[in-house]
DNA sequence: CCGTTCCGGTTCATTCACTGAACCAGACTG
DNA sequence: CAGTCTGGTTCAGTGAATGAACCGGAACGG
């Protein structure tokens, strides 16, 4: 089963969708790509992904189409972008059914700092902001590991915008 | 593994929520019961989900708080109905990219008729839908089974409000 | 009463996928 | 040319998913 192969019920979108990015692992791959995790070793590392798991993941996703492998690692296409509104929708039930001290991770407007609400659109301008144009840093609820983080974590918890590439 | 157990970043709200409902059925069985499936047996026979398997999802469902269990089945709490934008997410996404036809299953406004926008806006009277106001129905994506579906498929197949429960 | 059906499960053997550790090959580095 | 970094592959062990069969209580039906 390299995807959870066919539910039953071809008329729901939702069954499709989740035969592309339902399986274990998959979405927090792509969370990572949000972040800016390009690199193999990167995902790994960070996830905690066995690495045979994570080959056949991200084959996967390239084959659907999520993903694109250039010379410097996996990024999201136009495809996976558009599952933002999807993973923003989930952080945001996780952090309010499981997160009593506030959200583990902030969402801003780059341009203007503001915060943005449910919808994706800045509390402060108004506008609905891009995905590129989002700001991401640790918020209220974000707990530090008492243990030293790989440098890949570290990179992910500076305060920086969707898609922008992690370099070390 | 009755959750997915520790995915390793304590830190991400998206993690602490697959272990809820990143198992395979569980986002589907939501779906169901936004649709007002309620029955043990009509999420078996409408899912084609193995009863054993179903029963495992049922009880963590409910065990999490996302579904609650009385005389006439099951059906989503406070907690649970909070899963609708992800739901909606990932039905979109589906959608746009693997239903060419367009949406499969459409959502209005059930007061006024007026289809919803990205956010769950009505584009035709402005307001945020609640998701009892919701009504589900056919999209132009939809395709008839050639076989004659079991009652419960074409009980949902119906134009009706999310959560309305399903009467045989 | 007694038999039947419906409902909501449980049990169990099989299959399959996930896991983790080890191995491997090419590219670069000193 | 030896060592290391990167991006994998291989493989055996384990645990979960699957599907078919079984089960027990409640609600009919005669």
């Amino acid at each position: 089963m390299v995807l959870p192969s066919t539910y039953a019920d071809r008329n729901c979108s939702l069954a499709r969708a989740l035969e592309v990015v339902g399986e274990r692992w998959t979405l927090l791959i792509v969370r990572d790509a949000f972040y800016g995790v390009r690199r193999f070793g990167d995902f790994a590392t960070q996830l905690g992904i066995p690495r045979a798991s994570l080959t056949s993941r991200l084959k996967a996703l390239v084959e659907e189409g999520v993903l694109e492998r250039d010379a410097d690692g996996y990024q999201l296409t136009p495809k996976g972008v558009a599952l933002w509104p999807t993973v923003r929708a989930l952080m945001a039930w996780g952090d309010e059914f499981y997160s009593p001290a506030g959200v583990r991770r902030a969402l801003l407007h780059d341009e203007d700092g503001g915060p943005l609400d449910a919808e994706g659109r800045c509390e402060r301008c108004g506008s609905v902001v891009g995905v590129p144009d989002t700001r991401i840093q640790p918020g209220p609820g974000f707990q530090p590991t008492a243990t030293n983080p790989d440098l890949v974590s570290q990179a992910m918890n500076q305060p920086r915008r969707l898609l922008d590439p992690i370099k070390l």
